[in-house]
DNA sequence: GGATGTGTCAATGTATACATTAAAGTATTT
DNA sequence: AAATACTTTAATGTATACATTGACACATCC
């Protein structure tokens, strides 16, 4: 049995900055100096660069030449990018395993989350909502199988999960969405691939355009 | 003006290993240590490393704990899991170019691009045609505007590239290649949007089972 | 006062040192 | 010869040293 398989001081600081940062705890803007980093992880600069650098080419923050790093900010633009390109990758990635007619032992995951979603909203949790939300797409790129468009999707959706702590309780409860999550489950179940994957589009759509005017009407340029 | 910008170390080694890599001259599975690397590029240990992480990170290399770094190979997988997400994701590129309307000045690299790939063709110069190809690919991008899309695509396109050096001349001349790129230019020209977006899947499509047959046919499993 | 020059300080980029440890080779036992 | 234990080697992960250079504060000049 492979015992506590040693965890590289790099992957520590990648994983401890990457969970402050999805959870905005360290939030938009934030900045601080390579030593300062090292300091409060309390190890030495190298490992922290070097999980660093992983960070800046996942897009999460920005080395800044002489003045620290700083934990980008998702302004609505970058909503727009993210979402566009979600709207062009999961509907697909729902029809695929539409098509692949998934056994219900494979789909209990998505059925659990849908089911998670539903039950959180009632009792108004949202953290739990989201969740859940979370969890439904990533079982979906489990399902699909295609490693690289997964990884690819998880990041965006880590950034639309920092965007939506601060949205999510400016907004209606996401009744929709559960809505729309049982349609396209149902859709799989069935096998109907195109109708998975335009349910899947509305979704998206739906969903980023909401997101977007709510950006917009609370003057959330830049978060 | 600003001068010639210090580039670092890191850019540097980045930059040449990713152009190595690129033209198959590191090619797959080519294995090395940092230590045999730096001394390769004339540098410490440290900015190589840093160069590797980035590499990692887009899928370009893998760093083997005590063996060192292995240039990734491309095997079929690879290679469908890529053309998947490129089918997903160019054609509503094109699609939505198609929709802006773009003015003739903009649509020139596009126009070039084309030529040059019939030119190339009838010359019977592969190189040039794929290099030309890869332009009409990346002003596509540059066109759209969403950054984040660009980048991912043009990290997978360093893969199909990769693939296509070896393939290339296995292959007929891609003369239905030249065919769809003219199509598709002519229907964002015409600013038809759904034309565009299709013409592209088709596109895609069959260039990707196309070199997936090839693959197959030559037993090339791993490239 | 505002613009410009100068000096200090500190963060980065890079080199180097060093402990750890996997891998390979060698010796030992059977 | 095969299996095992031991030794050696060298690559990595990490810490540290250090030179460079931008940023900022202060002084100087108009």
């Amino acid at each position: 049995m492979p015992m506590t398989n040693k965890v590289t001081r790099v992957e520590n600081a990648y994983a401890r900055l990457k969970k402050e940062i999805r959870t905005n705890r360290m939030p938009s803007g934030f900045q601080a100096t390579e030593p300062e980093i090292a300091l409060r992880l309390g190890m030495s600069r190298t490992p922290v660069r070097e999980a660093l650098i992983r960070l800046e080419s996942e897009g999460l923050v920005e080395i800044i030449p002489r003045r620290g790093v700083r934990v980008l900010p998702i302004n609505i633009n970058d909503m727009k990018e993210i979402y566009e390109i979600l709207t062009s990758l999961e509907p697909d990635v729902a029809g695929n395993i539409a098509a692949k007619n998934p056994t219900e032992t494979e789909l209990r995951p998505l059925e659990e989350a849908a089911s998670d979603m539903e039950a959180a909203l009632e009792q108004e949790d949202l953290d739990t909502w989201a969740d859940a939300d979370d969890r439904f797409h990533h079982h979906m790129l489990d399902l699909h199988g295609n490693r690289r468009l997964r990884e690819f999707v998880l990041a965006l959706n880590d950034q639309v999960h920092r965007t939506r702590i601060v949205t999510l309780r400016l907004r209606d409860k996401p009744m929709k969405s559960n809505k729309e999550h049982r349609e396209i489950l149902e859709h799989i179940r069935r096998g109907d691939a195109d109708a998975a994957r335009n349910a899947f589009r509305t979704h998206r759509k739906r969903a980023g355009q909401e997101l977007i005017s709510c950006l917009e009407k609370f003057r959330i340029t830049n978060l």
